[in-house]
RNA sequence: GGUGCCAUAGCUCAGUUGGUAGAGCAAUGGACUGAAAAUCCAUGUGUCCCCGGUUCGAUUCCUGGUGGCACCA
C-alpha cells in the first residue's frame, strides 16, 4: 500500500524544511497544500520555497495558478488526487505539506459534490444581502433550508449566503448536497504535526515578516494593488499593505498588522489541528524521530 | 527651584456626584464542506502609584511623598 505523509502545523514553524529533508530521505516529491502558494503573482508574501529548494526536490502546486483564476478546494481535491495517483507509480511515500486546514482535510476525507456557483448568482445574492441585511438573510434561509438554518452559524453571512446561492441556482436546499460523507482513500495517510513553543513561534513569525519586507514584499504588493478586490488577494501580507497604499495607515503600522495577523492565523491553524487525534506531533528539529515514526507506521500497514 | 496637569488591565485610556471598575487593542479558547491566509463566535481581579487623614465605608475627597509631562524661572 502507498503512503502519503502529511506535514502540517502553524505558519512559520518550519514545515518546508522538514518536508524537504523527508523528501530527500525518501527520494520523493512534495505536494503543496497551501491555498496561497498556488498563485504565481504571490511569492515573497506567501513564503514559497526557495529556487534552490525547488531544484533540490520536485514541488507541485506551487505557483501554478494566477490570482485571476477561479480556484477552490473541490478543484484542488480532483487535481491533487490525480497527481498523487500518478506520482505513486514512481514514488512512495509521497509528501503533502501546507497549512491550509480545509485543503488538507479535503485530501484526507474528501468534500461533497456541491455545484459551483455562477458568478452572476453570487453577485446577485450578495447585493440582495447588502440591501436587506442579515435578518432578512436568516429568514430567507429558514424558508428555503430549515435544516441548515438550525445548524449554521447565523452570525456568519458568508455561510448563509452560500446556502442561499446554491438554492437560487439549483432550486435544491444546500443540505441536500452537504452530506459530509467521508471518502475512503486508496492509500495510507500519516499525519505529522510540527509545532514549537508559542513564544519562539511568534518570534520567528515576526522576524519572517521583516525578512519579507527586506526581500521586496512592498513592491510585490504594489504590483497587484490594482486587483485588490480579488479573493486571492484577501491575504495576510497584502491586504495590510493595501491599506498603507490607500493612506489609511503608516508603513510601520501595516508591518505591525501583518505580524499580528500572521500570529492570529497560526493560532487558528492550531485550533483546527488540535482535535485531530491522528496527528503525531514533533518539534521542528526532530527529523530523525519523524523518519523513525514514519518507518514504523509504514511497516505496520504492510 | 516654582506652578499646573497626570498616575486605573500587557498597552492606550474611560469611569466611579464616596459603596473596590470597563472599553478598544494585545493575549487566549472555539466554530468551520467551493471566498478557508477567508468568515464568524466567546473570554476582562486589576496592590485603581505609596504613607497617612476625613468617613460606617476611599480607587474616588484632603495632607504629604514618589514618578511622568508641560509651562515659568
Amino acid at each position: 500500500m502507498h503512503t502519503l505523509i502529511i506535514v502540517l502545523g502553524p505558519t512559520g514553524v518550519g514545515k518546508s524544511d522538514t518536508s524537504i529533508q523527508l523528501a530527500k530521505h525518501y527520494h520523493s516529491e512534495i505536494i503543496s497544500a497551501d491555498s496561497r502558494q498556488f498563485f504565481k503573482e504571490l511569492s515573497i508574501g506567501t513564503a514559497v520555497p526557495s529556487t534552490d529548494d525547488m531544484n533540490l526536490v520536485p514541488h507541485h502546486f506551487i505557483q501554478t495558478k494566477s490570482i485571476h483564476d477561479y480556484y477552490n478546494v473541490s478543484e484542488y481535491e480532483v487535481e491533487a488526487l490525480q497527481l498523487i495517483d500518478k506520482l505513486f507509480k514512481s514514488n512512495n511515500p509521497l509528501i503533502l505539506t501546507g497549512g491550509s486546514m480545509l485543503y488538507i482535510d479535503t485530501i484526507c476525507n474528501g468534500i461533497d459534490d456541491i455545484p459551483t456557483v455562477d458568478p452572476e448568482i453570487r453577485d446577485e445574492v450578495i447585493s440582495w444581502y447588502e440591501e436587506n441585511g442579515i435578518e432578512a438573510l436568516r429568514q430567507r434561509l429558514q424558508e428555503i433550508d430549515p435544516e441548515y438554518y438550525m445548524i449554521v452559524d447565523r452570525n456568519n453571512p458568508k455561510r448563509m449566503i452560500h446556502a442561499v446561492e446554491i438554492h437560487q441556482m439549483t432550486g435544491m436546499p444546500f443540505t441536500s448536497f452537504r452530506k459530509k460523507t467521508i471518502k475512503e482513500r486508496p492509500f495510507q495517510i500519516i499525519k505529522i504535526g510540527i509545532n514549537q513553543d508559542r513564544k519562539i513561534l511568534y518570534d520567528r513569525i515576526n522576524a519572517r515578516v521583516l525578512r519579507m519586507m527586506d526581500a521586496g514584499l512592498l513592491e510585490e504588493a504594489k504590483a497587484v494593488y490594482c486587483f485588490r478586490n480579488l479573493n486571492s488577494l484577501n491575504t495576510v501580507g497584502y491586504k495590510e499593505l493595501f491599506s498603507y497604499f490607500d493612506g489609511t495607515c503608516s508603513l510601520d503600522e501595516a508591518i505591525d498588522l501583518i505580524q499580528r495577523n500572521t500570529r492570529k492565523y497560526a493560532r487558528k491553524q492550531l485550533t483546527w489541528f488540535r482535535h485531530d487525534q491522528q496527528i503525531k506531533w514533533f518539534e521542528p528539529d526532530q527529523t530523525q524521530e519523524i523518519i523513525d515514526y514514519v518507518d514504523h507506521e509504514m511497516k505496520g500497514i504492510e
